[in-house]
DNA sequence: AATGAATGAGCCTTCATTCAT
DNA sequence: AATGAATGAAGGCTCATTCAT
């Protein structure tokens, strides 16, 4: 037990020196030995947590995706969650500040995760989940059979925006008018009818 | 004159052999050497035209931006454009064809742009473009003070809806639904008072 | 003793595993780690046993010799031993079966005490053996000054066939015919005058 | 021309530190690095002529192989080479004084050849050519069905008297009696009617 | 006695870049 | 201008071995 604890410390020890290297260092500086150092393992070590170094990206990738869906997933199914354009904001709310801090890691992350081959074992849950979500909020074309379109539209729009607003770094990230604008597109994209 | 001709030629077919690598096998192939052994040119050669690898990647990015804007410009210039939700998908449908072929290298470029850091040379103009047509585009809202939010916000959504499309590789991605869809976010967004 | 016993049967497990990977992945599969494994002990544990991992291979091929030889010493000192050529066929038969089966770890072994520098605490016992074999059989000639070299002719010209009937994978290793040219090698070579 | 003149120079440098680090090291020192060192080249030139490591190590057995071959072929093919046992007797020494030499490095090709699971590449040759030598030297019984089993058999313990003479570092490897049983050996398994 | 997490030297290989021809 | 052999820093990864528990 105390065991395992100790294993998954050092898992973690080695996530987050991924995490932090990829952040300050971007790709480029993301070795395997880099990150053994930085977590304060050996190379050895590390390879025996993970077997190959897609192997930590993608781990890493789900960590994040993870965090931000349970973020999510606490707003939408709390009870006493609002319903309609207050629940909207909150969502959006949310999905900005899960991707608060360590902008580079993240971008990083999406590079690499690509890059290794693995993406879809991560945008699978990100997008099951924002179609159910999506699904749920639907308007009066809910019923329409172009539900996979509307529901991956809307959704890679709003996660588009923030992303472009993350990568160039725009200051209006956490703004309130950032915010607004990203509820009334989906307000607006979700009323209109037909 | 003639022997600028042939260096433009030269250029020109390492860069095409660039996009072809990219598309074929991806970031990972994509090595100096394998792209002059393919444009017919010597290693040597290749140096002589562009400073170093990451020069390639740059000028493959302007080149693919310069390609999509062009071709985007020209429908919004031209004089029997026309107005309203039909000039909006025009535009649409232009930006998604403009994505139409070599996926994958485009993905790649995307992604090696990023990585050798020269991102913002790419992306400046494209979002100057997209800002000022979003902002031609306005609706009501349009003299508020929010302006940049709002262009902002529709451009990138509509691009993060096609990029997320593209690299998640959706099979709707030349449908007439997805294009549909896209053109309701943006005249639902648009159309929205206040 | 009943420690010891079991002691026994640890060493032993983990001279039967290296036997194993041997024989199934090569010189190139064999890793203490993986006899360990194989074995059902910890990688610790192995080296409680084992000094390091030239120690495993030496006394693998210890073994192996004295099973070989065991096998080959029963024949000849058995009383109702045959003579002459019978006895021959005997004492080769023995041979090629000894080295029946487990063709690949026996190479590898052979490799492996090679590479770990320990070869002649293998061969020398094997040598001294077929030497002394050699000699008993030593026809017209025996008694002259050659003795050492017949001896080593002999004795080295028959394991040298069956050596590269193994490693060549020979499909005749254990026919008739194989058996019969080795017999007639040996009584050939000991019944030549001068 | 004196391109190619230099990169053959430069290809038998690299083969040839490889047989030197096999003769000193053994397997266990014979590494990239230390090849491409001891050659005077990079490790980047290195691999421009060889794939990969065991590339070297079968290149290298091929040229023994050849050697050996081409040493031996001479003999037999020359005009005025003799007949009957003094021509057993010629071949038997060149093969002899083929081995002269770079004990250690040929045993180690032998076995890094084995090892890298190109063994065959290099035996097919030289099985080729001993099978049809032994033929030719038939004997009464040469038209008989068994001609490949005595084929290899003859060839194979001549070899392996050889190289056993070679491995265990006899001191009559080169002597004259040494000689003498081979030929002894040749001549009465040949002779040796049925 | 047994465990197995941790170590780290060192291996093979790649590839951007240079420079003599 | 073009060539391409040569370079070598650096990366991913393996595995024999140790030692605290």
């Amino acid at each position: 037990m105390p065991q395992q604890a100790r294993a998954l410390e050092t898992r973690q020890a080695i996530l987050e020196a991924a995490a932090q290297i990829l952040e300050r260092d971007g790709v480029g500086g993301f070795t395997t030995n880099a990150v053994a150092e930085r977590a304060g393992v050996s190379i050895g070590t590390l390879y025996q947590y993970f077997g190959d170094k897609s192997a930590i990206v993608l781990a890493l990738a789900r960590q994040e995706a993870e965090r931000i869906l349970q973020a999510t997933l606490q707003i939408v199914a709390a009870e006493e969650s609002p319903h309609g354009e207050a629940r909207v904001r909150l969502v959006v709310r949310s999905v900005i500040h899960a991707f608060g801090g360590r902008y580079r890691a993240r971008k990083a992350i999406a590079q690499a995760v690509v890059a290794s081959g693995h993406g879809e074992a991560v945008w699978t849950p990100i997008a099951q989940f924002t179609d159910s979500l999506a699904r749920r909020m639907g308007g009066p074309t809910a019923s329409q059979g172009r539900n996979a379109e509307r529901a991956f539209v809307i959704s890679r729009a709003v996660l588009g925006a923030i992303r472009a607003a993350v990568i160039e770094e725009q200051p209006f990230l956490t703004s309130r008018s950032f915010e607004d604008e990203l509820v009334r597109l989906v307000t607006a994209y979700v009323a209109m009818p037909r």
